[in-house]
DNA sequence: GTCTATACGGCGATAGAC
DNA sequence: GTCTATCGCCGTATAGAC
């Protein structure tokens, strides 16, 4: 047996505290109690704040991106495949843990962290515009629907209700809004 | 002439900087700064920061309710109110002064700085819910479209909306969102 | 009402011993 | 690699004079 590198707890600290408290509300002092290391051992792995952080918002972009392409690559027709996605099991309350670094202000003015949040919605779009378009292509879903435009709907409807639902104390709107889209989605006239 | 008192440059200079830099990353002494007002002007008009904000908080919500009752008390149909109320004009880079507070877990903590948060929410949804019946009724929308569920998408698309836009800065992916779901309501069969 | 003085702990980092 | 010491500045107030 072996347990996780000092420099591995730290990372894993800091993507907790990243999602609890965002960038500006997590502290040096509180990743290194988190991680049970001391002072000097994180100043000896990481350069410091950004650095250490970088590390972490990275690597939850790195996680969210498979978990979501998880539901793109696996079977089915276009509308089950976003249908998976929207309805895959999420910590809806504590919401998403890259989303939610866009609301934090030094964050989004460093360039180098902002990169991994920029890049993962880019994709993230991207993506489930190539689902759609498949579907219109196979005759599912009509002509005149528009990939890029109802791509950007899904992300969206998930990155709110995420907010929705830390308003409402409740995973219910959650759950409703994304009720809401498909519901949209299936009563599309077929093309 | 005269200029506005202290206490109200206080309010609307925590205003700014609750939705600039939020609650966690917003001190006392910047707040006094951006209003021209020294420490203990601040401490004698208000308890501290979490009275402050209060006021700060209470005062955006209001402001809110106000701007979208506006759209769907005007004329027109059902649809027609929705696509006003989401494309009316907006800050979208900067996000919503409300919605982005759910992020803040000191205000989410508090259940006196939260309250006007969830409120504002609830109505939101509730109103919007009441316009969609209204469609409905009237046979402009599907008899089967859930005015609760699409009430919450058309919710979460405006704040998933400033996500998106915030991410790529640029306003384009809000736009995209607000078309998504406009494409997909007016591609309704009819009631 | 507004000002200055003072307080104490936390933030983010560096230095140097072990 | 990890620890303790030290640093200067900021956050969030309180006290009391004007």
């Amino acid at each position: 047996m072996w347990s996780v590198s000092t420099s591995e707890r730290l990372i894993e600290s800091t993507r907790e505290l990243l999602w609890e408290r965002g960038y500006v509300g997590t502290s040096p002092k509180a990743i290194q109690r988190r991680a049970g290391a001391g002072q000097g051992s994180m100043y000896h792995h990481f350069d410091g704040k950004p650095d250490l952080a970088l590390a972490a918002i990275t690597r939850s972009a790195d996680e969210l991106r498979v978990a979501a392409d998880a539901q793109f690559t696996a079977p089915g027709t276009a509308v089950e495949r976003i249908t998976a996605y929207l309805r895959r099991e999420r910590a809806v309350l504590k919401g998403c843990p890259v989303g939610r670094l866009t609301q934090d202000p030094d964050v989004m003015a460093d360039a180098t962290l902002r990169r991994p949040v920029e890049d993962t919605f880019a994709w993230l779009r991207e993506r489930i515009a190539g689902v759609l378009t498949e579907g219109v292509q196979s005759g599912e879903l009509a002509a005149g629907l528009d990939p890029a435009a109802t791509a950007a709907t899904v992300v969206a409807v998930v990155q709110g209700g995420y907010v929705l639902a830390r308003a409402a104390d409740s995973t219910t709107p959650f759950d409703q809004a994304v009720d809401g889209v498909l519901g949209l989605l299936a009563a599309q006239p077929a093309g």
